[in-house]
RNA sequence: GCCAGGGUAGGGUAGUCUGGUUAUCCUAAGGGGCUGUGGAUCCCUCGACCCGGGUUCAAAUCUCGGCCCUGGCCCCA
């Protein structure tokens, strides 16, 4: 038997119900911003991945070459394909674009809870605008998405400037690789780097910052940053519209493109995969050959959404059986047209079944069965049965189609 | 790439320690009895030891390797 490869997923109706059921809420919460959806190639050049994050992400993708000698991969994310896409695309647009996206990307790792080959993300990106008010929104946008969906998580909001400032006598590379042990909270190996570099005086500075939870101590820490006044706009906003978060100025991205406002989502009952959500203001453009345009975005890791949410089930369709004997079959495909057209779901026997054997298995599935016989034909009518009570009774087709419409909304 | 625990019909399981009958039970699925009122019952059917090597008269069981799953580490654009 052929198994699916590894780190993949089948999705059966149920679970493909309940993700299309979150999926719109966050469609309808970006939607209400003004973000449109757009749409990116599963695959790209090569290049594309490596300029944004350096050659080292080649071992975490899938690349391949194609039959014109082409170096592509699957996308691993879909921030760089969206920025490519505005500089070929979009790049004399009036500002800000508002776009967002909902997509598949692959990543070679090590499957685990929360972690797969192929995940889905659900992201919006903010182009052109270069304000307080954008960083704001950007987190509001966000914030609406993840809430409603109904997961429960937390924001920590940051800003690189702070550890930035603190930084600024390192090297780039430097710079590097005290960040990332204060992304990860790796105070043992932050004290060894810094004597390493002959830098242990940040050390208290640095654990201070990472620790500190209000802007007025992290101001304390860092010093007069240049983007003093942005980040209290910014907080100012976030406090005005009435967003949920904590401050965190240890948060580092891992990224060297993120400029700014960064902040990460994380979602309360996971394990080790739990963020959730993870963005900041950032200038990639130019890499890719375009103009310097400031942007701001998110991305929503879809899945572990899904499993933080757990196997609640979503709300059912009305079902609506429609029973008949061969002699009932042409009315009954009339009436069963009728139910559709009033949107309902209705289903009919392929079994060639008995008219007992089509109940009993409607009685599992469905909500009200529609029985058709030779006497319904003939006098025009069907026996709409509620499955659930036992109660039937005889009408004409459209008011069988009335009743059991009114049954969902009750 | 590393560590731990796993893998028996579509799903859930017993059996594995201590090798030995036709691999257990529940459920789901298909058919039949019935043929205008169901979920019952009865009968029948379908359907599995992850893959490969080794040990043995004999392997689901012991052993080695691989694949895959679950969780953790690492990494996380």
């Amino acid at each position: 038997m052929i198994q699916k490869p590894r780190g993949t997923r089948d999705f059966l109706p149920d679970e493909m119900e309940a993700r299309r059921s979150t999926e719109a809420k966050m469609r309808e919460a970006v939607r209400r911003f003004g973000y449109r959806e757009v749409c990116t190639p599963e695959f790209e050049d090569l290049e594309l991945f490596t300029l944004r994050s350096g050659e080292g992400i080649m071992q975490e993708m899938y690349v391949f070459e194609d039959k014109g000698g082409r170096k592509l991969a699957l996308r691993p994310e879909i921030t760089a394909a969206v920025i490519r896409m505005y500089i070929n695309e979009a790049k004399v647009a009036p500002k800000p674009l508002r776009w967002c996206y909902f997509a598949d990307c692959f990543r070679y790792e090590r499957p685990q809870k929360g972690r797969y080959r192929q995940f889905w993300q659900f992201g919006a990106e903010l182009i052109g605008a270069d304000t307080a008010m954008a960083d704001a929104e950007v987190i509001m946008l966000a914030s609406e998405a993840l809430n409603a969906t109904g997961v429960t998580w937390d924001l920590k909001v940051g800003h690189l400037a702070f550890m930035r400032n603190l930084l600024a006598g390192l090297e780039p590379a430097a710079q590097r690789r005290v960040m990332a042990h204060l992304d990860k909270k790796d105070f043992e190996g932050l004290a060894a780097t810094l004597e390493g570099m002959g830098k242990s005086a940040l050390n208290d500075s640095l654990t201070a910052l990472v620790e500190c939870r209000t802007l007025k101590e992290a101001f304390e820490i860092a010093g007069a940053i240049p983007e003093k006044d942005r980040v209290e706009q910014t907080m100012a906003i976030l406090d005005a519209a009435g967003v949920t978060y904590s401050l965190n100025f240890g948060i580092a991205r891992g990224l060297d493109y993120y400029t700014g406002m960064v902040f990460e989502g994380f979602a309360h009952n996971l394990g080790a995969e739990n963020q959730i959500l993870g963005g900041g203001a950032y200038r990639l453009a130019h890499l890719f050959g375009g103009d310097d345009v400031a942007s701001c975005g998110f991305a929503i890791g879809f899945d572990r959404v899904m499993v933080s949410l757990g196997d609640a089930a979503p709300a059912k369709d009305t079902i609506a059986a429609i029973i008949c004997t061969d002699e009932g079959r042409s009315f009954a495909l009339a009436v069963a047209r009728q139910f559709r057209a009033a949107g309902i779901r209705a289903e009919m026997d392929l079994m060639a079944r008995g008219l007992g054997a089509q109940l009993a298995r409607a009685s599992k599935s469905a909500d009200f069965a529609v029985v058709i016989g030779k006497r319904e034909a003939d006098a025009g009518q069907v026996t709409v049965k509620d499955l659930h009570s036992g109660e039937q009774k005889t009408l004409d087709p459209a008011a069988a189609v009335a009743e059991v419409k009114a049954y969902r909304t009750r």
